[in-house]
DNA sequence: CGCATTATTCATCACATGATGAATTCCGCT
DNA sequence: AGCGGAATTCATCATGTGATGAATAATGCG
């Protein structure tokens, strides 16, 4: 497994997408390591590559970092379905849901794995975390939350909790919130994050 | 800054608590960095000492690590805290109120970074956390839930939250909930936690 | 075809890391 | 005073890292 043995130096033959697989492999291994724990090498490895393709791509570690985490799906349409025509009803699962949809499959979880591990390490990393969370979430969520008070504050007080959720369910793998079904874990988690909408306009 | 020049070899003179410095530095490089992140060399300047000594005293880093994540608080305290008399009644703001004591200040939140950071690096940190999470803080919370319905899910769902809220407030540090004041936070954050507890009890 | 451009690899650098073993200095005990 | 052992540093190794520059091979345009 590993290394691919692709025999003499040069170009290969026909048109294949290396600039691609290279981000593919950049994803997944970011994804597993963190940015820190990802090599240049392994990197270019999982991709069946030298590693100075990499760099003759994307000039610098922390360059191909920023374009690897160019989000491969888009984060507006996931605020925009948590959000869902700006009322706040239903939205405790509307966001647990679009969370688990996300996080559900590997072409999801893997960017977001990569993002928190790195975020962890790097200042770099963090600051892309809370540049994401801000304005492709947040954002866009907060429209739900018009008016109502603390409303940002809410809005973070959820997010975080889906953050947690994530590590304990897919990072740490704690029993049993590792192995329950997505459903059960709607049923279990949407009334409680429910709440932080329904406490806020209750009381004003 | 750094570097402490202290002349030529030999054993110091006094009786320092080399030992126990070195630990302390420990602690404090692993919460800033994590496992990975974390060099043996860093940790050794931090506690102005030789890299040798780190390995003269605790063999490998891994040891060291291990040692570091002795927990400096009694986990038993805080559990017993959170679960107060095995009574149900409260326990969301009990949680978040024992969680902000302890993340409050650097001598409980050094470690717990260190842990949570390096877990999310390290499979062998990632098993330390579930296992301190595991048996000194749900095992304890869990006499609160007896006889509840789903009970250890919800249990480990407050953490969850708990654990998110740690990242987004101290790591990522996502304005408003990083600047926000501990009360504040208990007042937005206790009832929602509460409904884990609540929802549960109402429908058995 | 011919030739510049692009894709790819190889060899290599400077540097940081974890670790080890020997040398030096001090302490405690007799 | 003397001696063994513990504390401390120094010099050094092997390895892995990000990065660079030159060499080689295929492509595409004229």
């Amino acid at each position: 497994m590993g290394k691919v043995l692709r025999g003499r130096s040069g170009r290969r033959r026909g048109a294949p997408d290396t600039k691609g697989e290279i981000l593919a492999a950049a994803r997944d291994v970011f994804g597993e390591r963190g940015y820190d724990g990802a090599s240049v090498r392994a990197i270019a490895a999982a991709a069946g590559v030298d590693p100075a393709l990499v760099h003759h791509y994307f000039g610098t570690k922390e360059k191909l970092f920023l374009a690897a985490m160019e989000i491969p799906f888009d984060p507006a349409i996931i605020a925009d379905a948590i959000a869902a025509g700006s009322s706040g009803a239903g939205i405790g699962e509307r966001a647990i849901r679009t969370f688990l949809g996300v996080w559900g499959q590997p072409s999801g979880r893997a960017p977001m794995l990569a993002l928190l591990r790195s975020a962890m390490q790097h200042e770099t990393a963090a600051r892309l975390l809370r540049q994401f969370v801000t304005r492709a979430i947040l954002g866009r969520v907060l429209v739900a939350f018009e008016g109502v008070p603390d409303g940002a504050l809410r809005a973070e007080a959820m997010v975080s909790h889906l953050i947690g959720l994530a590590i304990i369910r897919y990072v740490v793998k704690l029993e049993p919130i590792a192995s329950v079904s997505d459903e059960e874990l709607i049923r279990l988690v949407a009334p409680v994050l429910q709440r932080y909408y329904d406490d806020a306009v209750e009381q004003s």
